[in-house]
DNA sequence: CATGAATGAGGGTTCATTCAT
DNA sequence: GATGAATGAACCCTCATTCAT
C-alpha cells in the first residue's frame, strides 16, 4: 500500500518533470501534470494538497538525490585532487543525465513558489561539498575563499557548462575541460 | 513626437523591469505593468502588440545595452590580460548595478515568452567579447577552448556570483576574487 | 445486525448534525461527514445512496424526533392553558438542548437539496400540536386563526427567540417570558 | 460614469437576489450570475473582488434599504399604537413585495459568506425600529421586554409569517392579524 | 492617441460519486 | 459490508486582449 502511494507520487513527480522540460516551469498547470501522469486532475489533489506543495517537495526530493549522487564516496581517504574531478565529473554528469531536474532545480529557486521552509530543508545539501571545499583549503590546494563562494561558483558555472554541452551536436571532450576549468579557478 | 514615444516605450520598459525586480517574471500582468507606468492598460497595447512583444523587446534592449558597456573600451590595443580584468569588474559591475536587469534576463531566456528571432537577434551581442577570448588564444594567454564555451562560462560563473554577492550584507573585496577566478580557469 | 446498521446510521446522522453546527450546512461533504464518523467515504453511501437523500432523511428523523418532544404529554386532560405553557417550554427547551438539530432544521428547509416527498412527510409532525391548538379555539382561549398559520407563527417566533437566547451570556428569565408573549399574541 | 458604475453593480445585485430566489444562497455562482446579469464571469469582478465581497455588500444594501422603508415616517407625533401598526404592515409588505431579499437576508445570515464587519455595519439598522419601542415601553403601552428581544421576536415572528402568507394561494386577511398577533404579544 | 471597462478562456481547487480490492 | 483512491464536472478567480468612447 506504502508502495503504491509511493509509486503514485513518484509518478505525479516525475510527470511534473517530463512537463518542465517541455514547457518550462510556468508551463506546469495541474491539468497538465495529470494529463502526463495519465490520471484526474483531482487525483493529484490526494498527494498533494496545492500546486505549491507538489513543487515544494519535488524540489527537496530532487536536490536530496542531487546531493546524494555528488556525496557518495567523498568521504574516504583519496587524494583530494581525486576527489575534487571525481565531485567535478558527478556534478557534470548529473546534470547531463537528469536535465530536467536540473531545468527544474534553476527555474523553481527563483520561482514564487519556493517557500522559506524549503529553502532551509535544503541547506544541508552541500554538507558534503563543503566538506570538501573545507578539506581543500586546509591542505592548502584552494584558495582561501568563502566556502559559500566556492560552492555558488562551482554550481553555477557546472550548470550553465551543462546547458551549454547540452546544446552541442556532440559532446566529446567538454567534459574534461570542465574539470579542469573549476579546478584551475579554485586551486592556490 | 518620436521623443514622446520613446519616451513612452522606456516608460513601460522600465516599468516592466521594477515589476520583475518586484514579484518576478511570472508575477508580471499587462495590468500591473500599466498601472507602475501610470498608464492605462490598453496604451501598452499601443506600443506593443502583445505581451510576448514588449517583453521580447525588452529583452533584445537589455542584451544589447549590456553588451555595449561590456564592450566599451574593449577595442584598443591595451595589453590582454588589463582589458580581460576590465571586462570581467563591468561585467560583475553591471550585473549589480542592473539587478532587475539582470534577473529579467536570466527568466525571460529560460521562459516560454522568448520567440526564435529574438535568441538570433541577440547573438551578435557577444562579437567584441568573442574577439576579445580570440585575441587571448592568439596571444597563447588563454586555454585553446571553444569560444562559445568560454562565454557561457563567464556569463554563468559571474552571473551566479553576482547573485551571491547581492546576498551578502558586506559586498567587500568579493569583486577582487571574481576576476581572478575567471583568468585562472581560462588562462593557459 | 439490524442493530449495527442503526448504528452506523446513527452514527452517519450524528455526524453529520456536529458538522452543521461547526461550519454550517454548506460547508457539510460527504468526506467531512465521513471522517467526522470515523469511517470511510464509501461506506456512507452504503447507508445513503446520495447526499440529497442522507441529508433528507436525517431531516424526517430530526423533525420526527423534535414534534414527538413536543407531543409528549399533551394528549390529557390537564387545561388547556397549563398544556400551552407546557408546549411552549418544551419548544424552547429543544430548541435550546438540540442546538445543531435547530441550525440544521433551519438551514435544510431553505435549501436546494429538500425534495417535496419529505416536505409531505414531514406535514404530519404538527398534529398534536394542531389538535392543542384546535382545543384552545374551542375552548374560546385562543384566537379563532387559522391552524397552520399558529404553527408557523410559533414556530418562527420560538425558533428566532432561541436563537436570541442562545447568543446572550445569561439565559436567565428569558424562559419565562417566551411563553407569555407567546400566549398574549394567541389569547382571545 | 458614476451612474454607469452604479447601473453596473446595480444590475449584479438584482441578479444574484434572483438567483438566490431560485436556487437559494448555495445555489449562487459567480458564472451563473454573470450569465443573469448578462455579462461576463470577468466583468463581475471588475466591481467586486470576490464572491465573499458581493453577498456581503449586497447584505448591508438590502439590510439597509429595509430598514429605510421600516423607518419611514416612524419618527413623528403620531400616537404610539398607530405607528406600531404601521410598522408591523411596513414589515410585512416589504418581506411580501421584496421575497427575494428576504430569502436572501435569512440564509445569507446564517451562512459562511458574512463576515464580523458586515455584522457590524448592520447593527445601525434597527436604530430607528429601537427608539419607538423604547418609547413603546415608557408610555406604558408594551412589556417592559429587552429591546433587542423584542426585535428579534419581531423579526422572526413577521419573517416566517410572511413565509406563510406567501405559501396560500389567497392572502387576504393576514395581514391584519399579522400586526395583532405582534401587538397583544408585546403589549403590557 | 489614450482610456479602462468588458470579455472569456484557462488555471487552481473542491467534492459528490464510483469501484476495485 | 467496508474501504479510500480515483474520477471529472463545476466552481472561484486571473489576465491577455479588445473596443467603444
Amino acid at each position: 500500500m506504502k508502495d503504491k502511494v509511493n509509486s503514485k507520487e513518484e509518478q505525479i513527480f516525475s510527470a511534473t518533470l517530463r512537463l518542465v522540460e517541455q514547457v518550462g516551469l510556468s508551463g506546469v498547470s495541474m491539468e497538465a501534470v495529470a494529463k502526463q501522469a495519465k490520471i484526474a486532475t483531482g487525483t493529484v489533489y490526494i498527494y498533494f494538497k496545492s500546486k505549491e506543495e507538489l513543487l515544494n517537495k519535488l524540489y527537496i526530493i530532487v536536490k536530496t538525490r542531487f546531493s546524494g549522487t555528488i556525496s557518495e564516496g567523498l568521504n574516504n581517504d583519496k587524494p583530494f585532487k581525486i576527489l575534487f574531478k571525481k565531485m567535478c565529473a558527478d556534478y557534470l554528469d548529473y546534470f547531463l543525465q537528469h536535465y530536467p531536474e536540473t531545468i527544474f532545480m534553476q527555474q523553481f529557486a527563483n520561482s514564487p513558489y519556493i517557500d522559506e521552509t524549503t529553502k532551509d530543508a535544503v541547506k544541508t545539501s552541500t554538507e558534503a561539498l563543503s566538506r570538501l571545499l573545507e578539506r581543500g583549503k586546509t591542505e592548502m590546494l584552494l584558495k582561501d575563499l568563502d566556502t559559500r563562494f566556492m560552492i555558488s561558483f562551482l554550481h553555477g558555472t557546472i550548470g550553465q557548462l551543462a546547458g551549454f554541452i547540452k546544446r552541442q551536436p556532440t559532446q566529446k571532450s567538454y567534459k574534461e575541460q570542465v574539470w579542469v576549468i573549476c579546478w584551475d579557478a579554485l586551486k592556490l
